[in-house]
DNA sequence: GGAAATTATATGCACCTGCAAGAAATATGA
DNA sequence: TCATATTTCTTGCAGGTGCATATAATTTCC
């Protein structure tokens, strides 16, 4: 029980939340201020608009992104009554919903990019080289292996 | 404007948010079933819990945690409801509230400890050698630094 | 000393989120 | 085949969040 954590671990996890949280309002704050959504919404259109045909299932982009079900579903909502994206039923499969990202859609992703670019360069990168960050994305990368939770 | 960003410096953005989201939420998850409340409920209790007097102002606490104004209001609302903190008039100054832990806060935070302590483990500090997690602090501490906010 | 600015806290409103549950289509397996 | 389970999406509700603003006390500075 009385688990042994190394300082440094409680560091590592204190500083993680802490930068992750403090960075990703500041990128936010400097989106908003240019008057853009919120990130989320650039991730959706992202996904989208990397697939030439513009299209995904529904389930293809929750499973890419980080976000609730029901929440994708609102955030589509939300694209949609913008004419961002269009939500189509499936023909393959009843149940499934085809996303199509519109022209002003893509449109927006493109004039949001720059603008979020020089966000991330001025909160993140300007305070590593080249090296530092690569290892930063090194470390961190791990955290996201799928959780196999162990038993026993 | 056209802003050279490395791609090494997209990767750390990419994996540090996806890092923390998805860590911190499998550290909330195992509070959660454990019976606990969310971790702000832990941020607020520690820090008035590290005094050894249990009292600080609530601008003291809001300075430390990451919090809005208005959402650490209304979280005192719900820590008061639950006897776990008090808001007090202060005597000193008119504008400003007391917040003092209780001894129901003090043992919930005693008991969260060890959960919360396991989840860290579990979910980053297994990840990293001592080392590692060390270096991986060092790392993003330089990311809280006071927004300096440059103009021109 | 007193008007104006600042600080500390609180709150109405609109919106977003989490949960639980529903609805509908498809897959599974005796 | 047909009942049962699973997958995909949606939604009512309660509650949390951000914004703008209110309220009250204190500080500033002429």
């Amino acid at each position: 029980m009385t688990e042994t954590i190394s300082n440094h671990t409680i560091q590592a996890w204190t500083s993680l939340v802490r930068a992750e949280q403090t960075v990703f309002a500041r990128v936010e704050e400097d989106l908003k201020r240019a008057g853009f959504p919120p990130l989320e919404w650039y991730d959706v259109l992202y996904e989208l608009d990397r697939e030439p045909s513009g299209v995904l299932p529904q389930a293809q982009v929750q499973s890419r992104i980080m976000l609730a079900q029901y929440n994708l579903c609102r955030l589509i909502d939300r694209l949609s009554r913008d004419d961002l994206v269009l939500r189509q039923p499936s023909p393959e499969d009843g149940r499934s919903n085809l996303l199509v990202i519109t022209d002003k859609g893509r449109e927006l992703r493109q004039r949001m990019w720059p603008v979020y670019a020089e966000a991330i360069e001025t909160h993140l990168g300007r305070h590593f080289s080249d090296g530092e960050a690569e290892r930063l994305a090194q470390l961190l990368v791990r955290l996201q292996t799928v959780a196999a939770r162990e038993r026993a």
